[in-house]
DNA sequence: CTTTATTGTTACATAATGTAACAATAATAG
DNA sequence: CTATTATTGTTACATTATGTAACAATAAAG
């Protein structure tokens, strides 16, 4: 199950091999007891939190490099990705917080270090199963953690931005079922999906009518029932077929 | 009315004033009888078609920097503008085109020439008044023409694939009243509205249902009547209540 | 066996949408 | 002036989707 080892290996590849001025940011969706969480890195000792992200190399796909970035930070390789915005303000030109983390990490830089550039941020959301993420910090940062998405810590430059404008596509995006299907375990009940769509929604939905539209959308399929061990009637349980 | 000259004043900038590695993207949507159109350059003599594109000045918002570029081929400034979609892949990393394109305007280029790179394409699609734009060709190109969307020539790299992607966004972006306000007059008839939905979505609607829709809307103010000329009763026109 | 909590189902009201018919009216032809 | 024609505005009704409440089913606990 550890992979831990083979992620981070990117020290046969200089900042030589990456295309300037491009980076890649993620938010990574999980999903726990009615909570809606992402990956948040915290860079050593300095107090400062980001989004996950990474650089693109100058031979690679984007969508790979993104990929390849979400490998890094959480051991997945068959993650939902939907590419939402690119973030080009100039508010990203502001170097002084990069500088303070390798400060804090004693690397030796110069002026024109590849991690002290204004850097044109495409940015990805994400899906994934929790249970299934082992999160690693990647070398400057000394925590990857799931926050609740209610309670997240203020975030470095425009990350709080973009978390905010991946939650609204992710709203939007809440009627195809990628979203059950990468957040829930592979079978679930009526109740637990419900639940999932509340949460992400910030909304109280009615459960007639959220159960019958579920079942109408013909994107269902109904599986046995499950044992609670609660006193009351079973739930089916249900599985999301391939979109 | 003609600004022509101000524009394409690059004069006093070059290359180095510019990101490397990324450019911008424009599909600019007109509609006019019954057609939906958009802009297209066509390089001197090469038979190369593209979409309208520029890049990011090293301090400019990326927004700016689309604006800067829809004002050189159009002369307009307020235009509606939409961010859909980065487009990365390996593909665009294929500098034979604008090598041909060099050759063809004699202009002297080493290998590592600005415009020999690989771009990432923010791309945008913007919704112009087609009668308040006098479209203008920039210095590599010998025309920058309206084409039908139906019948476009053959795009350079894939110019198609983001054509056909800014498309897809527009259709789902139909009942913002953006859509009409930008690309019908200020006031117009239920029937011209309903033609430009259709032309749009390429599918027939159904006339007594979209009046309604769009009156129960609530987004159309009712105008007085227009006098056609023809023999039928006379439509009323309508504005859009802005957004 | 009764109670309790939660789920599945049914029933009915309301709202949205699809479709057809009809009424209004501006120009034209006679 | 009247009838015709074409297109628009409106109304009516059927169908479908959605909101809400009531009721039936049932697994565990008392």
């Amino acid at each position: 199950m550890s992979n831990k080892d083979e992620r981070n290996s990117i020290s046969e590849v200089t900042w030589d091999d990456y295309m300037p001025g491009i980076s890649i940011d993620c938010v990574i969706f999980g999903y726990h007891k009615k909570e809606l969480k992402i990956l948040v890195l915290e860079y050593k000792k300095s107090g400062i939190f980001a989004l996950p992200g990474g650089f693109l190399r100058k031979n690679e796909e984007l969508k790979d490099a993104t990929e390849r970035v979400l490998f890094e930070r959480t051991g997945l390789s068959d993650i939902y990705l939907n590419q939402f915005h690119t973030f080009g303000s100039l508010k990203r030109a502001d170097t002084k917080p990069m500088q303070s983390v390798l400060k804090k990490n004693q690397v030796p830089f110069e002026e024109n270090h590849f991690l002290l550039q204004r850097f044109v941020s495409v940015s990805y959301y994400a899906l994934v199963d929790i249970k299934r993420v082992e999160p690693v910090a990647d070398e400057l940062s000394d925590s990857c953690k799931w926050y609740d998405t209610d309670t997240l810590p203020p975030l470095m430059l425009d990350h709080r931005e973009i978390f905010e404008t991946a939650l609204k596509h992710l709203r939007n995006n809440i009627n195809r079922n990628v979203v059950g299907m990468n957040l829930l375990d592979e079978s679930f009940t009526m109740g637990e999906l419900q639940n999932l769509h509340e949460t992400i929604l910030s909304e109280k939905l009615n459960r007639t009518g959220f159960h019958r539209k579920m079942m109408l959308s013909g994107r269902l399929k109904r599986l046995g029932k499950k044992k609670t061990g609660k006193a009351h009637r079973s739930p089916f349980l249900y599985k999301f077929l391939d979109a």
